[in-house]
DNA sequence: TAGATTGTTAATCGATTAACAATC
DNA sequence: TAGATTGTTAATCGATTAACAATC
């Protein structure tokens, strides 16, 4: 990697991963690019270019082997070196995620969740404890986490974040639809913003509308 | 709107509004390019382009009044023409964005959800009735529907999106993970993908590992 | 009026697309 | 070998940034 990889290809890495796991479940055994830019609506060249920023996985003449290809792909995503994660706020989207997100095909091991609901603390969900978070201090100073999924309420989230960024958290995964401000050192932070997709679907619809 | 405003734009209007709103909510009265772009981490050359899209918003000499842009902003994305919007999938998911999510902060009426669970059926939550699922087909015949929320099982994605496609529904938001391949005709869908954005997380996170 | 800041045009930069030589 | 398709360089296109005249 002699050069920095611009944001567009790292975004587009994700979609390629899913369509080759598709495409395998299918039992394609290879892909060209004409063939993959038609599934995807890419162009064959912009495949080409964004396969070659990581130094090209195919085989001239032939196309790419889509598990090859597949594996290459998530190996520089790295889904094969996990990572330890906590879902801190298990409410109806931390259990959501908890119970039907499948951290482990992304390279995160799911250790633990928290919450302050009495009803909640000492159960486990899909093989998750959920522990009580007045403890997730003590939890951080004696495990290694590496990621957060912050589902808690917007109130708790900017000093929830400096306090795992505190323990050395460095990336956090940010479900509270609030810009975190808090200064969070190098740690990263990855914002979800549900509403921003859903105001970009209605612009569409609406647009849709009035050309009819 | 003389001409077709590119998708980058769009993408960036949500995100003027959340911003908009929080210093109207802080009081502030007017702001200039220069002053949003720094908050934003945009330069103030991009954030006049991106507003002249639509005919300006400022004062020359002045700035931006917040309220009238944040105003004008949310005109483009609709907020102020509410479409009506059902969830389809009560589990989790479905639950937290009931009970959590703004729906008529962004333009959109929750008149039901549904769901196949006899638990959950009858029951209300947060003022959101729960219908029986198997009732779904009758309710968009007697019901306009402009914008269906998926968060059930991946397994009925494709089915249910034809059914609401078939009945008019004309927007999906799309929280199955899986790309609908069903022929929608001009129905618009909006994926979510979660794991696209936790994989892009982890690839930052394990390059700066690496860096280090 | 003088200062500030927009709206808008021009310049630059980067991303996408096209082309083609390399090679399987 | 001939055909196919990549890897890679060159051309194009669009998006971002810079500059500045208009104007509040």
């Amino acid at each position: 990697m002699k050069y920095r990889i611009s944001a567009n290809v790292i975004r587009r890495l994700p979609r390629y991963l899913r369509r080759l796991k598709l495409l395998d479940r299918q039992e394609v055994e290879k892909v060209s690019s004409t063939g993959l830019g038609e599934l995807m609506g890419l162009t064959a060249s912009q495949i080409r270019q964004d396969f070659n920023c990581f130094g090209g996985f195919g085989q001239q003449g032939y196309g790419y082997n889509v598990k090859q290809l597949r594996d290459g792909i998530g190996g520089i995503l790295g889904v094969d070196k996990p990572l330890t994660a906590i879902v801190v706020g298990a409410g109806n989207l931390g259990r959501a995620l908890i119970a039907n997100f499948h951290f482990a095909s992304y390279g995160f091991t799911l250790a633990a969740a928290f919450d302050t609901s009495p009803a909640l603390v000492g159960t486990s969900l899909a093989g998750t404890p959920i522990l009580d978070g007045s403890r997730l201090d003590t939890y951080l100073s004696e495990n290694r986490v590496d990621v957060a999924v912050l589902t808690l309420p917007k109130a708790f989230a900017s000093s929830t974040a400096k306090l795992l960024a505190s323990h050395g958290v460095r990336g956090i995964w940010n479900f509270t639809g609030i810009d975190i401000d808090a200064d969070l050192g190098d740690t990263v932070v990855e914002d979800v913003h549900l509403s921003d997709s859903l105001l970009t679907l209605g612009y569409y619809l609406r647009g849709k509308q009035e050309q009819e």
